[in-house]
DNA sequence: ACTGATTATGGCATGTCCTGCCATCATTGA
DNA sequence: TCAATGATGGCAGGACATGCCATAATCAGT
């Protein structure tokens, strides 16, 4: 097994080739706009060929999802590092804190720039933010409080704690902000359920 | 102001077509997936051009979003038909469920396993029903909540809310079962509270 | 019914995306 | 040094999408 090592080597360089194509499209992105560069500029700035830019995003708009990534990642971490008798909502605000404060906040804009100025683009990093997290958020749940497999609660709870999630980022890029304020501000909402507020009937 | 009516006559003709192509298109994508099937067949069943074709769809994956906005539609007439006096969940609810039924069951199931088996276009669509439902439904809880204009509230509800029907599309997707009760159960869950749920702490 | 205007359609050319294939080069391990 | 494995580049080709213009259909006014 002593090509662990060079497996090891090659992930690194695979990591290192994906961060660099990734910092040069962004920034051309963020110049121009995604539709303006072709994948051929992008190749050519990263000094590679467009078939190797293909070898490590399975398509250009896959540069985005990067950085979906590795938030998803972050995230799943930071659940994991909750103590068990933590209230598990608890345990979400914080990593969710941990999580947004961890990025930095300028890539992070830049980010949403590129992909709020092109509305396919929106549609398409919306619904991976959703498939992402939701499973990661259900699962938790799910083992934390401790619901029978399968059930259907920790799912339309992660559901919920989702949008509000993206309700607060929404927000925050449109108006800029605290984000972890707008985050628990929306849980809050969340917390008090909605049952409490029609103004009549039952 | 004669020309109203030849006005009416191309968009009824408009729709005619857009319609027909769908049609063609469903059927093609549900017998060989959508990537398998290229816009030329589509154009060709359907006796019209490849360009015409892209005339009535801004692109292949358009095909998909017809549906889409018609239960948009349907969900606004259906919200706006509710008594002012109800509660908006209640509102929320009877409108969901009078959209859900009214839909063929069979033309849903077969544009969802379209869908489905298509992992872009799971995101994609996904993303869609966000940004299309979500404002819809945060309009209608802002009204009625009287909130105060740019309100953070009937956002986030309607963001849960939005998360919700995913749940229980999904759900009801994988599993089958009673769409409607489906719903139902996920806004009970949301109208508890997400704060009772913890097993400790506070 | 004829004519001019508006609109729908078709065909062509083009640019881009993405993939399969194979040749070439570099790195690793013996 | 040499063989094997993996990374890279280049090329061909199919499909998507759009601009452009010529043609056909439709409609309004006479």
């Amino acid at each position: 097994m002593t090509d662990s090592l060079a497996v090891q080597l090659r992930a690194r360089h695979s990591l290192l080739m994906t961060t660099e194509l990734e910092a040069v499209a962004l920034e051309l992105f963020a110049a121009r706009g995604f539709d303006a560069v072709t994948v051929e500029e992008i190749a050519s700035k990263a000094r590679v060929s467009v078939r190797t830019f293909y070898r490590y995003f399975t398509a250009k708009e896959a540069v985005l999802q990067v950085q979906l990534d590795r938030r998803c990642e972050a995230l799943r971490v930071a659940l994991a590092a909750r103590p068990d008798d933590e209230a598990p909502l608890r345990s979400m605000r914080i990593a969710l804190e941990a999580v947004v404060s961890a990025d930095d906040p300028d890539l992070l804009r830049r980010w949403i720039t590129v992909i709020s100025a092109t509305p396919h683009l929106v549609q398409s990093v919306l619904g991976g933010i959703q498939l992402k997290t939701q499973p990661l958020m259900a699962a938790f749940l799910a083992e934390r409080l401790k619901t029978e497999p399968d059930s259907f609660e920790p799912i339309v709870l992660a559901a919920a704690v989702g949008g509000v999630i993206q309700a607060a980022q929404t927000r925050w890029f449109l108006q800029g902000g605290d984000i972890v304020a707008l985050i628990n501000e929306g849980l809050e909402v969340l917390e008090r359920g909605i049952g409490t507020a029609p103004p009549s009937s039952a």
